[in-house]
RNA sequence: GGCCCGGUGGCGCAAUUGGUUAGCGCAUCAGACUGUCGAUCUGAGGGUUGAGGGUUCGAGCCCCUUCCGGGUCGCCA
């Protein structure tokens, strides 16, 4: 190239006036008048107008839209009028001397615009024009300053930061593991971390007090909207620490970069809530706070009366549980089926409802229910004239998980999520164990290396239900941002929690024998935490999809739809690995089955 | 794997109850134009409506199968 910038394309002010400067960028758009041409230049750091005089100017001509052009020129005060207050260089223009086509483009397949609404697999096809969108190219910036910042945080606090393998031990708990296939050692598979979990566990053994790493995190598991395979955590542990000694590092960096990158303040520490009161009041374990409706509990009352369907579930060990919607009297039948079915698709049967109108109540409890009893629910949820109640009767976490996505839908349809607020928060005591009913066995409800707050029982039993652990969540207006606990740092306490969740001494060796042998040489007590950085930021940006803030994601499908991968594998890979696909074994198991 | 939504020129959309030659905006190409700023004006080209099958005198529209995309449930310790 022959003319190399000397400024950027967003810099250019009436104090460069009478400058000669060169600037590199793409076509924003070329406007052309005949007797002269206005050529928006655009970087990364802004659009400046260049003014083409195609006489007079060398290489002067209209430039296509997307190509690759250098300006030199005279950087000039833009006549009376004719100011672009929208832009930062909108009070200059660049009067070209010489034009150079630096890369030229072919016509581009979609529109470069900051509302884009191209369909995305296309977008991502084309990824790379896509990233010039504004919105894109926001947040990959703005990532890297979360990064930026998160870095400044725990260096300051005496963090260090390490690099654990990507190659490492398949422990097929949780999600399931990409699998890597060993060369030197034939028929023997590496998988790529779920999370450095144990590693940084082991680091705290080695020592190294306190950990921090931003690092990927791989889970074959099917995609969402903010979820993807492989994905950012920022994660961390420290040694000698209580959930209080996490919390406060976590609030430090969480509210700096609120400060930092969007100019709002967060209270020095976030409320803390048990897992028990958020599943009472919100259903979730994630609840958004944002807005009220909360759950009221009407058991008490539904247990006697004459509606099968409620006192049924009561009896059943059950409960019903009521949402009042303020002034919902007035919502029509349409909406409430929609609610319905957003209640049925988390599994409840249906979902009940009555409206108190000024004349008396109207819907289907209203019929099964005396007016004693539905006056006692309403008092006891804090109902009044004109409201809505909804309710669901079953086992409870059917009622909790449907009520709590009907409280969710009616925020977003009834508008009632303050978006300027931040609502950040600690969910703390979970349970350390939970019942899979269709597996019939105990699992650990986040993983099985955090300490028991209370004694373990000797055996697997009902029991378990009530032992909690150090265990505790970051929620980010709805969004679970973070998981952490204490862990165990006692061999014997975790080969009890194995046995519990049903894995034998033997397997628990093969599998953690490693583990466990660290934790008999000197393991501190510790404890950690690691935040999701792609819904960090995401939620920051206030990005409803988790792909707009990473530079290359798959699709729903796992596919890049950019390099086309997964591909076929190439020449003798499989070869050297010992290794035949099959990729017609899951439609003979489908149609033998 | 289940459910919901979608697939129509390069891109975004439209097309009464099934009914002429499938329209519109942007983009593209050609021409005009010295103050635009997502320029404007004039004109032109561009489509086997994702694929396959069926119903019908007739299908973009209805039915079946299938592929692709988005969302979601399951799943994600």
């Amino acid at each position: 190239m022959k003319l190399k910038r000397t400024h950027d394309c967003g810099q250019l002010t009436r104090a460069n006036v009478g400058e000669e400067v060169i600037l590199n960028g793409w076509v924003d758009s070329c406007r052309n008048h005949g007797g002269l041409i206005f050529l928006d230049l655009r970087d990364r750091y802004g659009i400046t107008q260049c003014q083409i005089d195609p006489a007079t100017t060398v290489g002067g001509e209209e430039f296509k839209t997307e190509s690759v052009v250098a300006v030199r020129g005279t950087v000039q005060p833009r006549p009376e009028g004719n100011v672009n207050r929208k832009r930062a260089t909108g009070e200059i223009e660049l009067m070209a001397l010489e034009c150079e086509l630096l890369g030229p483009t072919k016509t581009i397949p979609f529109e470069i615009v900051d509302d884009s609404d191209t369909r995305e697999d296309l977008r991502l096809k084309y990824r790379y024009l896509d990233m010039r969108r504004a919105p894109l190219t926001r947040a990959m910036v703005f990532r890297s300053e979360v990064t930026r910042i998160i870095r400044e945080v725990f260096h300051a606090e005496r963090f260090v930061e390490v690099e654990t393998p990507l190659l490492m031990k398949t422990t097929p708990e949780g999600a399931r593991d990409y699998i890597v296939p060993s060369r030197l050692q034939p028929g023997k598979v590496y998988a790529l971390p779920q999370s450095p979990q144990l590693f940084k566990q082991t680091l705290m053994v080695c020592g190294l007090d306190r950990y921090f790493q931003i690092c990927k995190c791989l889970r074959d598991e099917d995609l969402r909207a903010d979820r993807q395979p492989e994905f950012t955590q920022l994660d961390m542990e420290m040694s000698f620490v209580e959930p209080d000694d996490v919390f406060a590092v976590i609030e430090k960096t969480v509210t700096r970069l609120w400060k930092e990158l969007l100019g709002k303040d967060l209270p020095a520490t976030f409320p803390r809530l048990s897992y028990r009161e958020v599943m009472d009041r919100y259903g979730i374990d994630k609840p958004d706070t944002r807005f009220g409706l909360e759950l009221q509990d009407v058991s008490a009352i539904a247990a006697s009366c004459g509606f099968q369907v409620f006192s049924g579930a009561v009896a059943a060990g059950g409960s019903v549980r009521a949402i009042v919607v303020p002034g919902g009297a007035e919502l029509g039948r349409k909406k409430i089926d929609a609610l319905e079915a957003v209640a049925k698709t988390y599994g409840a049967k249906g979902l009940a409802w009555v409206k108190i109108n000024a004349d008396g109540f109207q819907g289907p409890v209203g019929k099964f229910l005396t007016e004693d009893e539905l006056r006692a629910m309403m008092a006891k949820a804090g109902a009044n004239t004109g409201d809505l109640m909804l309710f669901v009767a079953d086992r409870n976490p059917v009622v909790y998980a449907s009520l709590a996505q009907v409280r969710l839908a009616l925020g977003r349809e009834l508008d009632l999520i303050d978006k300027s607020r931040t609502d950040v928060l600690w969910v703390t005591e979970f349970p350390l164990f939970e019942y899979d009913e269709e597996a019939g066995a105990w699992f650990a409800m986040h993983h099985m290396f955090t300490m028991p707050s209370t004694p373990l029982p000797d055996r697997p039993g009902a029991a378990m239900a009530d032992i909690h652990g150090k265990l505790y969540d970051l929620v980010i207006n709805g969004n679970e941002m973070g998981s952490g606990s204490v862990r165990i740092h006692l061999p014997e306490v975790q080969r009890k929690v194995f046995e519990l969740v049903g894995m034998g001494q033997e397997e628990a060796d093969m599998k953690f024998g490693w583990f466990l042998r660290a934790l008999e040489y000197g393991a501190p007590p510790h404890g950690g935490i690691a935040l999701g950085l792609d819904r960090l930021v995401m939620v920051m940006l206030g990005y409803d999809n988790i792909r707009d803030v990473i530079a290359f994601p798959k699709n729903a499908s796992g596919v890049c739809p950019l390099t086309e991968s997964p591909s076929e594998p190439l020449g003798d890979t499989l070869d050297v690995l010992g290794l035949q696909l099959n990729p017609d074994f899951f439609k003979k198991v489908e149609t033998e089955g």
